[in-house]
DNA sequence: CGCTGGGTTCACTCACATAATCACAATAAG
DNA sequence: CTTATTGTGATTATGTGAGTGAACCCAGCG
């Protein structure tokens, strides 16, 4: 990767944190200078010079540039550490505001009864879905199937909690397709049942150019299930997770993930 | 503050953090049901129902929204503190991504020569003055003059570098508005110089409704100053700090500031 | 004095993204 | 079959920001 396409992904990056093309520009000018004039940032930025002005007054308001009152205008960027720290400063406690915010409103809500059936959700992104799956294992009554398809969602915190449900008496089962991890989780888990393979389809599917994998797939007290895949979406590092969860023994999809684990299961267990 | 501005908060909020603005409502809205269908939220949000269902997809790809895929759907939001680490997450991401990045970048400066003379600085915001502070007093070589004109403004970290200038010689002298700060400061720094008032003024005038406080003066090794003013802008809690910063010798700002410390000083010190 | 030229600010146009509304297709209920 | 409700897509307004040029200010200089 090039000097020329770190000015471009750094300016989309100042963009995304809320900057303005060219507050972005201007700043992203100013650290390559140890100072700059306005026609001298205009002339290494995109920006044109008489706008300099107002993006670099912008800037200074947000501390991210000092301002010499002379003439010409002189400007200089704060060091990346400070500019950095600052920008997330600023959103912690956007999201601290937000959270307190949030807690105050929230009991606003005329509860109504719900049928609690056939719920199939989808979500979408890691942390939702770790958070989903945590969940799903603490409320684990009888017996928790799950199979990791990769060993980045195999995580202490899971692991802690999945010895916490075989505490209290659920029988877990834990399916692998990689070898690797095996050991591990045996270790970790000597009540569990672990079993590997016999689901190996679930891994990419080589046929059709999709980078699909199932990455987690959980089965909760036989009627509940979630099941989620990673994308590698696009050339570029554009990775997703999404994920279904369903709820409801008679629930389709949960019938068919059950049918197909217990297949995978039975021609595998160990003891 | 009642719920209603709590709601308006809470929606700024999440615009503030990237969110369109049917978003920041539907997600507020999801947050005070405990599932909804989009003629739900349409009602207690003010988003057109035909709008509904695009913002909630887009909150379901940020992870911050579950769909039930149903007739109707239904949606729900994840818990807030989920909501909260998610979105604080990814800003935490985009500065470290913003921090390489812009490493990368920096050396690409011909670097020239530069008169340093009679620099007059502008910069705001608390983290960038603070910032600026630390490093005039780390790079002191004879003399540090400091008054604190706000409890606030006395942080540990500043403590330390103070200690780090007397140690290697530098006369530090701390100038202080209240007097509750006084003995900390002289425990902290024994071999400097403390002394009370003779500054009073700096302080909030209170003749002009002008709700504004010095906050910090600092002046090093007599040619290089700092001074930082703090306004308790607008009704609101907006406030804000800003701070000039200027060089040289024969600065006229020094020079005045330089003046004024020093008739402060001279009436007060005490060894 | 008035001119000239760089530096700075301000006001204006244009384009684009988003908000807002509508028309229509799909579905379920009566 | 009718009707109400849900979901999708297209269309029209509106507001914000990018881009551009005119006006202003203030040197220095003829």
């Amino acid at each position: 990767m090039n000097d020329l396409s770190h000015h471009e992904q750094a300016i989309e990056l100042l963009q995304e944190l809320g900057l303005k093309e060219y507050e972005a520009k201007a700043f992203v000018a100013l650290t390559r200078l140890p100072e700059g004039t306005a026609k001298e940032i205009s002339e290494i930025s995109e920006v044109p010079r008489t706008r300099v002005y107002d993006a670099v007054r912008v800037l200074e308001t947000k501390g991210l540039v000092e301002i010499q009152h002379a003439n010409p205008q002189r400007f200089r960027a704060v060091a990346i550490d400070e500019a950095a720290d600052t920008l997330r400063r600023e959103y912690e406690d956007r999201t601290d505001s937000l959270r307190a915010t949030l807690r105050a409103i929230e009991p606003a809500a005329p509860d109504e009864e719900t049928e609690v059936t056939h719920e199939v959700w989808s979500l979408s992104g890691g942390t939702a879905i770790t958070s989903r799956t945590r969940q799903l294992v603490d409320e684990s009554d009888d017996e928790v199937v799950l199979v990791i398809g990769d060993e980045s969602a195999y995580t202490s915190e899971l692991r802690e909690r999945l010895q916490a449900a075989g505490d209290r008496g659920v029988s877990v089962v834990i399916g692998i397709t990689e070898g690797s991890l095996r050991e591990r989780v045996e270790r970790d888990l000597p009540d569990a049942r672990v079993f590997v393979s016999g689901l190996e389809w679930l891994h990419s599917s080589a046929e059709t150019g999709d980078e699909t994998v199932i990455r987690r797939l959980l089965l909760v007290d036989r009627n509940t299930i979630l099941v989620s895949s990673f994308h590698e979406d696009l050339g570029e590092g554009h990775e997703h997770e999404q994920a279904v969860f369903g709820r409801g023994f008679d629930n389709g999809l949960v019938a068919i993930v059950r049918r197909l684990m217990y297949t995978g299961l039975l021609s595998n267990v160990e003891a």
